[in-house]
DNA sequence: CATTTGTTGTTCTGTTTTTCACAAAAACAT
DNA sequence: ATGTTTTTGTGAAAAACAGAACAACAAATG
């Protein structure tokens, strides 16, 4: 099966969205594909590419029409028709994300935040907290399919089933616990405490005098970390 | 340039250091490449292929040897000996990460917080929260080299170059702008809002009647042509 | 001791994704 | 009109990545 728009063009799609709807808020009316790659990070032949692979044209020496491109790109990533999400687990992250005012233009909104001591919450919120009584009620009535995942990573699989009986189509999972992917339940994971690690890795690993991956292969022996050269 | 440890391989490495450390305070002793895959997501055979690689063997019927695994990811990886972070922007996410216990058996510590207004906090935090005018003496003096960003979006650029300025060597970005890796400092970048989106997407997409995909290449003749002027 | 079983180690192969390179087209300049 | 510049569009090459298959081998069994 070869999938055209596949997860990594998906994101591209959005970023490339979100600084267009910039662009024409600024009274840009054309950009080319250096501009785009610039702003998301990626090579201006991959954002030629990308168009290209959409039927999305540009002009031979004009570049790309914001306008037109915004339009389509609203048409193949969907409207964003106000959809609702709820978050479980109001906690620190939890409470961050629900005050989160920076989505697409506004296309989001959290319905509600779910606790399993919603009385005990540290600071104010502005959506409704509720506890996890009332969640598979919520989640049926008023039709939510997006849920984002803020618990203690010791209940994150009993949430996650409950999640699932409930109906939930997806899950944005903040816990350190790897959820699967399932027929019936989307599952992204954003392990932040990895991040950092893969950070701290990457940042230490540029500051070595020597190639730490040159010198993996002949560790068997004990410290032949000593020696190593470009 | 034939790379070794590639970036997912290292986010995979660090997955399964987690996995091993919790399977210790389990008391187990062995694990085979199954447990893994299933505990971090991947197929089985990717994980005897990641220890293949880096020279790490285990036995022939018995599995792997969890302590002797461990150490190893520890070399390769770097024993995170005590590193310290600093976080600037003490907003509602910056808040929340300075808060977390959940880096890996505590090897990271968030030095101190950094804001333009230090005193307008909404609630106590644990760590120091300093104004924004100590920030470089306070990285070259601790010897920091990684920072979190999480101020608003107008001024993270602003708030990039001074940590560049300061010497820093790796930032975890959480504002939407995307910034980019540059000679002596590394970002990565996470776009909270853009992983909402695509979650989104994937479930609409996934929940439709007909294939979105195979709807994407003939759109050309319902109103094409983009048109540009001058 | 021979046989069966279970699990690793590795090769090989296939797929997907990105970059390179350059012809073609449009706009501009003279 | 003609030449020059700029930027797209895309086929072909390269790189990154994963998966399936299976021989090798250690342990268990009888
Ligand atoms: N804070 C961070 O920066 C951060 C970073 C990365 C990952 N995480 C992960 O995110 C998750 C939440 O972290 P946090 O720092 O917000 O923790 P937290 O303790 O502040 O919040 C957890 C919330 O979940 C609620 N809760 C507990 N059990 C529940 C249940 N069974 N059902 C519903 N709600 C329940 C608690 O009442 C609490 O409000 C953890 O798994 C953590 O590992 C947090
Ligand atoms: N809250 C979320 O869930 C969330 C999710 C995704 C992305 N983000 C991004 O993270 C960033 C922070 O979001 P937030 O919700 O925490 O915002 P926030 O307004 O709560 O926090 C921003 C903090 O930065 C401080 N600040 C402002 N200007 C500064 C400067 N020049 N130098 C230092 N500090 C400064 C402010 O005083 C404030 O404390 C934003 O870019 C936002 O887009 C937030």
């Amino acid at each position: 099966m070869k999938s055209k728009l596949n997860k990594e063009l998906v994101i591209r799609l959005l970023k490339y969205r979100r600084i267009l709807t910039q662009l024409k808020s600024l009274g840009f009316e054309k950009v080319f594909s250096n501009n785009l790659g610039d702003a998301i990070g990626v090579a201006p032949a991959l954002v030629r590419k990308d168009f290209s692979l959409l039927v999305l044209g540009g002009n031979k020496r004009g570049g790309y029409n914001i306008d037109y491109l915004s339009e389509q790109l609203n048409r193949i990533l969907g409207k964003s028709r106000e959809q609702k999400i709820i978050i479980v687990g109001m906690g620190k992250i939890g409470s961050a994300v629900a005050q989160y005012k920076g989505f697409h233009q506004g296309d989001f909104e959290v319905a509600a935040g779910f606790d399993i001591s919603p009385e005990s919450l540290l600071h104010k919120i502005e959506v409704p907290v509720l506890p996890m009584s009332q969640l598979k009620d919520f989640i049926q009535t008023q039709q939510i399919e997006v849920a984002i995942l803020a618990v203690p990573e010791d209940v994150a699989t009993d949430c996650h089933r409950q999640l699932k009986d409930a109906g939930i189509r997806g899950i944005l999972n903040f816990t350190p616990i790897e959820l699967k992917t399932t027929e019936n339940c989307i599952i992204h994971n954003i392990n932040i405490g990895v991040e950092i690690e893969n950070l701290f890795f990457q940042v230490v690993k540029s500051s070595l005098p020597f190639d730490v991956e040159a010198a993996l292969p002949d560790l068997s022996d004990e410290d032949a970390l000593a020696d190593a050269e470009t």
